[in-house]
DNA sequence: TTTGAAAGTGTATTAAGGACACAAAGTAAA
DNA sequence: TTTACTTTGTGTCCTTAATACACTTTCAAA
């Protein structure tokens, strides 16, 4: 088995376990989600960044590696989507590091554990990286194939956030810390795919009392300015410390 | 590794996968799970039942599988919750299977991939399986400990049915072909953890169009017979056919 | 100064949620 | 056979949330 020493720790591969990372963004008109080109000739589908897990760390902090070392983010929204993996995941044979993980172990097969996770488009520049320079923002809605079985992760994971969404208000982990009311909306819609009437959703979302008005407008569109607004997330985790969990959509 | 032979074919466990089953019940009164002594000695806290998977076989059908090796359950409502594991789950030495298998892969850790089922507590009868000779039902409300992590799956599990029958009208799966509002009821406040108004519960389950009144009525209680209900499997799909999910509570 | 484009706002109607109390139907015991 | 006991089964009022819907305002650009 592969073995690698990082901070002075013996630590290994398990060649067993896997992590798969749903990257959400958001551009102000569309879900986004972060795919790697892993082909080396063309022709190959794209794929979620992922990656096998150490013995060493809990699934986590597998996760947050994944995204740390893949895309460069830290400190990131993450979810939990479950576990997949029948048989056939022995098909991810063009991972370099899974190979030689499975010199040691041929027999084996990989099950992954898929999380999401929620980023303001901004916070990701393309790293050095040799996987994430070849790293995308693909449209949610223009994907019909992706490597392995994460068509079926992907679907999960648009299932998990609309179901989230509906209840807690994690996308604002998708804006800046600046937005308006109708890029809020717009999220709303997009997450939900179906339209929400524009004075229901901003009443709705004004009467949670979780975004605070700023004394600020929006500068240099060609139309009106919009108020500028913030989370408010101190009242909302009041809230939410009360048992409070209907910020229902 | 461990060889068995299973319908003429050479499978092999996965020493670092398992899956772990949280068995609901319901006895009318209460929730309950089903849980095992695995304890040579005493003093050794209760588990879920849960085993090492085959490379052979995907998480559903490992899931089925244990429930019905350990419990002899089959066709029985079944839904994952997660996958869990950090490394000291590697603490799981009291497991045999687990054990032999470790002896070819002595560094190796194991994640389980957890799952919650809902059975009609009449059909689960004590098998004469090494494993389930030692199951017994327990309140969920008197668990405070449980072997491994199991305690954090059971929390998990718990949230995570409550969250699922509030948006879908799983609940029968725990009660009788033929049974009371009543019944009904107080299966909903178990699982919610909270009083529900009796008349409301009432309005409301019936305006969901999902339940039919028989031509029956209980026997031999010492009080008002209450009529007999059954579940309407073939109007619920029909509603959420069309998209209709909100069977709340 | 006109045009285009998005922002921002209120009301009326309908549906759902929550609180609440008493008569009816059976068995068991006196 | 009467009484006590226990659980079933039912309706209304009030409050809150959901939905449908259209016009004026404000800015930049032409």
């Amino acid at each position: 088995m592969k073995k690698k020493v990082i901070k002075n720790k013996l630590v290994e591969l398990n060649p067993n376990v896997s992590v798969d990372c749903v990257i959400f963004g958001f551009d102000f008109e569309k879900l986004n989600v972060l795919l790697i080109d892993r082909g080396t000739t063309l022709g190959i589908p794209l794929a979620l960044p992922g990656n096998l897990i150490y013995n060493s760390e809990n699934l986590d902090e597998a996760a947050s590696r994944v995204l740390e070392e893949l895309a460069g983010l830290k400190n990131i929204y993450l979810e939990q989507i479950g576990a997949f993996g029948d048989p056939l995941r022995i098909t991810k044979i063009t991972d370099q590091e899974w190979l030689k993980a499975m010199r040691a172990e041929p027999s084996a097969r990989v099950i992954t554990v898929a999380y999401f996770s929620l980023v303001k488009m901004s916070d990701y520049v393309p790293q050095a990286s040799s996987f994430a320079k070849n790293a995308s923002w693909v449209s949610v809605q223009e994907i019909t194939e992706l490597a392995f079985d994460h068509l079926e992760i992907l679907t999960t994971a648009k299932e998990s956030l609309k179901q989230k969404i509906r209840r807690q208000p994690i996308g604002f982990n998708l804006l800046p810390e600046k937005f308006t009311l109708s890029q809020l909306h717009r999220l709303y819609e997009s997450i939900l795919e179906k339209p929400l009437d524009k004075r229901n959703f901003r009443r709705k979302i004004q009467k949670l009392d979780i975004i605070e008005s700023l004394k600020e407008k929006q500068k240099g569109v060609p139309h009106k300015p919009s108020q500028l607004f913030k989370f408010n997330k101190e009242k909302y985790e009041l809230l939410t410390k009360i048992g409070f969990d209907n910020f229902g959509f």
